[in-house]
DNA sequence: CTGAAAGCGCTTACAG
DNA sequence: CTGAAAGCGCTTACAG
């Protein structure tokens, strides 16, 4: 690799090197026009001699679009949101696009303002990732960002409402199924604790719990705790329904990390799990398998989502429809603590 | 908010609505060139009136520079960079810069990368936050870097041999601290689990964990195990020690993830913590905190990190000599583990 | 204090 | 197939 002492090489210094015109250099750097080999050559020449590599932000002014892609992650300290930051980053770096970070964070302000800046950046596409129920006042920002060619696609959320092609777990059906599972061993008293107020995706993975629940005829709203969303959220609900004297057999966590909570709490009174309370988790993050007992837990794959994203911003499409929706299947991972 | 229905707003459209020159639209946007008030309040109402939003890239290509940071953390998967992406990421948000991101994941292959790439782009700054040892052969880059006016910062790691400034952690007399608190309830065997080859990080809390064995006169080889970096290695670690019949009482670990790998082999094999090993993990993960036993750790403070390296982007300067260094230290975190 | 003009580094019709 | 020229949206000397 060349590292030029003085500034940053230009097209053109490559297209006097080599000889040739501006146009010619571009058009072998784009590599979609037609160009006589010869030329080709000397161009890649001296493209090689001189280390150059075209400027995105000249690029991109010109192009009218950047080639960097936003990603809007609901709450960064929640792992599930790192890693899935974590594939988007490496799908996308892999087809040569940047990944400009933002967080929600919980907070209505961020979003709008993320919006203001996607749309002021002319980005390739901007991706959100937020379980907090999106609003509808956003539904113009979205238009004008796809009217703007800005490619937009979600993460975790159904937004096909918006006209937003989505890529999302199956969440009710999993923790139905789960919810199943638990109940299969004979427990009648399994709690919900999680977000739903103002999360689309914890009111998801709770509807799948109460469906569960209501079919097996033992429903109880007094088992539903609807919390924040880490692990003292899960440690607080749990407390909190001991020094209620709730009975329970079983708890449903919105994410594992509500579960963590929730066995610290368990095992913090003495109780035992998975004898005295079964726990299932969401998200398979790593750290659940190395809890004592190991959390038993909904599977994600991150990976395949950042797949499915990097699809679309690559060929400007999920599926066909106007607004596709894709849906990753979760498993239940069988672990020692339900 | 406006959100138009055609294309983005430029500084023509406000000039014109405003009835002034793009260069008084321009001037007024920078703030910093004398405008006369009844001017500024024209432009004002027209950007406001129209939603105005400067275009980045061409602000970017005309200054010769962005106004987004380029962050390279060691690797996302691992808690602690996440923590450190949120809050580098926020701190940077609040004076208005963005955060590109990029994981080097252990790989020189990238590292490579992400430097031609920030080369190219004209960043603003870049931060890198690297636990692996960062070879001499990027000095060039790092140089060619400065040189053209793109600020480099380090966190984690001392990198003031390359002329950057670097905003580091005491990790060797954290670890001595903290080993001597295992020393001193009497425990002599106490193991060093975590990576050392390649990662600078890594080497500096193994010296700081291996002064205080000496100066104990109790430090032994054996003990010392040079693993990767998270869950699976610190289960590994122990499963293989216990293997071998090697005898230990105590076990520092290299970060709170090798640490609770470490806790559920041992919990696997029917030892208890702290009774008949104590551990102390590095970095203060909010995980260990719902772990039983809790985990005794070294804390981190993320938050402050960042602000540190906020400033040194917005002045210029994390401290005045050539390249400044500055230490956080990390204080012992009492839980039950230790 | 203000405006007209040049130019940042690219790409892409437009001619040839 | 190739080059000369225009222009993306800004900012900043340069005149006035």
């Amino acid at each position: 690799m060349k590292v030029s002492g003085k500034a940053t090489i230009t097209v053109t210094e490559v297209a006097r090197k080599a000889g040739v015109s501006l146009a010619t250099v571009s058009r072998v750097q784009n590599g979609n026009m037609t160009v006589a080999p010869v030329m080709r050559e000397k161009v890649h020449a001296a493209i090689k001699a001189l280390g150059y590599r075209p400027n995105p932000m000249a690029q991109g002014l010109r192009k009218g679009r950047s080639n960097t892609v936003a990603l809007l992650v609901g709450d960064l300290a929640q792992r599930h949101f790192s890693e899935l930051t974590l594939h988007v980053q490496t799908a996308l770096e892999d087809v040569g696009m940047d990944l400009m970070l933002f967080n929600q964070g919980h907070s209505d302000l961020r979003l709008d303002d993320f919006f203001r800046r996607a749309m002021s950046m002319s980005m390739r596409g901007v991706a959100i990732a937020m379980s907090d129920t999106v609003p509808a006042s956003i539904q113009p920002m979205i238009k004008a960002l796809q009217k703007n060619g800005t490619m937009v696609v979600s993460i975790g959320q159904n937004l096909t409402r918006f006209a937003v092609p989505s890529v999302v777990y199956d969440e009710a059906a999993s923790s139905c199924r789960s919810v199943e599972y638990l109940l299969a061993s004979g427990r009648r008293r399994i709690a919900y604790v999680g977000r739903m107020k103002g999360s689309a995706i914890g009111t998801e993975r709770f509807r799948g719990y109460k469906a569960a629940m209501e079919a097996a005829g033992c429903f109880d709203p007094e088992l539903v705790w609807d919390r924040k969303y880490r692990y003292a959220a899960g440690r607080a609900a749990v407390e909190d329904a001991l020094a209620k004297g709730l009975a329970f057999t079983g708890i449903q966590a919105g994410s594992d990390e509500i579960a963590a909570g929730a066995m610290a709490a368990l095992s913090d009174r003495g109780m035992s799990v998975p004898s005295d309370v079964a726990i299932i988790g969401f998200g398979d993050l790593e750290m659940g398998a190395y809890l004592r007992p190991a959390l038993t837990t909904l599977s994600s794959d991150a990976k395949a989502t950042a797949e499915h994203v990097r699809r679309f911003f690559e060929d400007g499409a999920v599926g066909e429809s106007p607004s596709p929706v894709i849906t990753i299947e979760r498993s239940l991972v069988h672990r020692d603590s339900a």
